[in-house]
DNA sequence: AGAGGTACTTACTCGCGGGTGAGTACCCGA
DNA sequence: TCGGGTACTCACCCGCGAGTAAGTACCTCT
């Protein structure tokens, strides 16, 4: 709805790899919730500074009509969604692991600035 | 020039490497140099069905900014360029061959149907 | 009482990524 | 002589991805 078409023909598997990622935050979700496992909207957005909620919640459920992540909603008063990887989102994460590789190393090489999230994790209470 | 910021500010390894692949024939490109070996403008171009030639000189620049792909140039009376991949263009190939394998392990998954180019190499004369 | 937090939805806007098509300078084969 | 091929450049247009902002329903804390 969001991306017209996908699961497109593609021409190879990067392809169809990339049409999955393919979105300003999408590979950076899938990061963040590799490294802090489950976790609640607001947290993940934290998480991502600059993300808007829109794209964010965009971006999360095109991921989870792709199968990549699940989707939890509890039914309590003070709404709480708590969203984690599906295990093809753990094995495309796997897959990103060389690439992420070859960014950093990348970085290095042009000497490209880091943006620091502050992670959310221990800071608040 | 063609891309505004890039080499901006990356959150990770893979927010790098997603910047230098962005864009729609990128991956592919990279795909069909690394198949093929060296290979001139026309060919490049007949390998990837659908691609315009704007686009197609557009990615060939960023990707030579980038230092991913080499580009010589002929001086010759029917112009003759030359696209090959540099080193930094063959270890990205290499670090997006596991996500190739993911793309097309999610293809078999889905049902997702491919585009077959007419490998010019052995049928044009 | 009012601010702030949770997880959204909806509407509006804007920029740029990408497509189309024409023009260029030269040569070759039919 | 004319069509076609090589490797482009330039100008224009259009749609979609992404940003901004406001609204919602309910609860808790100050």
């Amino acid at each position: 709805m969001a991306t017209a078409a996908r699961r497109g023909p593609y021409f190879c598997g990067i392809d169809a790899a990339m049409d999955v990622v393919a979105g300003k935050w999408k590979s950076l979700i899938l990061w963040e919730l590799h490294h802090h496992g489950t976790r609640r909207f607001a947290e993940l957005r934290r998480g991502l500074p600059g993300v808007s909620e829109k794209m964010m919640i965009q971006h999360l459920r095109e991921m989870e009509e792709d199968g990549l992540v699940h989707r939890e909603v509890y039914r309590e008063v003070p709404p709480k969604v708590e969203y984690s990887l599906t295990e093809h989102g753990v094995s495309l994460n796997a897959a990103l692991a060389s690439l992420g590789e070859w960014g950093s190393e990348r970085m290095r090489r042009i000497g490209a600035e880091k943006i620091v999230a502050d992670s959310d994790t221990t800071a608040r209470r």
